[in-house]
DNA sequence: AGGAATGTATAGTGAAATGGTAGGAATTAA
DNA sequence: TTAATTCCTACCATTTCACTATACATTCCT
């Protein structure tokens, strides 16, 4: 039931850009060393980021990444999901999934779609915002 | 963030003795027949909960394994837990663990928080009565 | 007594996922 | 032109997953 260091640093590094907005791209050195985590790896990961148009990349000496969006726009789920793929604790629960025949009168089903509905009560109802607001109150 | 074959067996396992239970013990092939799960398997994961003594087992022909509670004394949360060890969406919020110094001001350990908590919400409020309950009111 | 039906224990295995490293090409500001 | 940066692809070691296999121990039934 882990949530794997893909996932776990995308968010990371959203909240990291997002906390280190200067208007000036932040480089992806920059954002490996302020959360201590391999540079070669995070690239992989912003690159999926990128991808998606979460953060968009200006190329070359003085370029780095932004974000494409405010803060309050991204949902935690949103950076989860693209990083981890679906976040079922069951694929027979999964969109378009219906490999088990029995799955409608199936509790163990009716189960992990309970579980699944609390996970995303949380992660669909939080923001990077939210985030950003838990921080700053704790310093 | 997916609940392993083990932990999903295991459940099904127990649902499997306690909707079958005659008072007879419950041989794992006929388990294994109807959950449509290899024998061999099963029994590694049975033996885990006989060693935990969630079942007990009775040897030699005419044997198998019984409950040694009744349904309700059974959250689905302590099985899976026993199947899957932590349940935790990642390991620097579990008992024990403080690998990560920063923990206590952490934003992202704040949101594993939340997950957990709703994630136990479910599975630790369930029990193995409440899924026999909802099997028989669905046929 | 003997054999079939069961549980017990431990080791092996192939495939996939995880969590990275490494090297270098392309791009651009200064 | 050079240094800083992103972009792209390949590679790798380790672990986990989901079984399979083998051998053995115990007990019931006839």
């Amino acid at each position: 039931m882990k949530i794997s260091t893909k996932g776990r640093y995308a968010l990371r590094l959203m909240l990291d850009i997002a906390m280190n907005d200067t208007g000036q791209p932040v480089p992806v050195k920059d954002i490996a060393g302020r959360q201590d985590i391999s540079e070669k790896y995070l690239e992989q990961i912003i690159s999926m980021l990128n991808k998606a148009q979460f953060v968009k990349s200006i190329r070359g000496a003085q370029g780095g990444y932004l974000l494409t969006r405010t803060p309050s726009e991204y949902t935690v789920g949103m950076i989860l999901r693209l990083a981890e793929g679906s976040l079922a604790p069951a694929t027979c629960i999964e969109e378009g999934e219906s490999v088990c025949e029995r799955s409608q009168s199936c509790v163990s089903a009716m189960l992990w779609r309970k579980v699944n509905d609390a996970v995303n009560g949380v992660i669909d109802e939080t923001t990077l915002q939210d985030l950003i607001d838990w921080q700053k109150s704790k310093v």
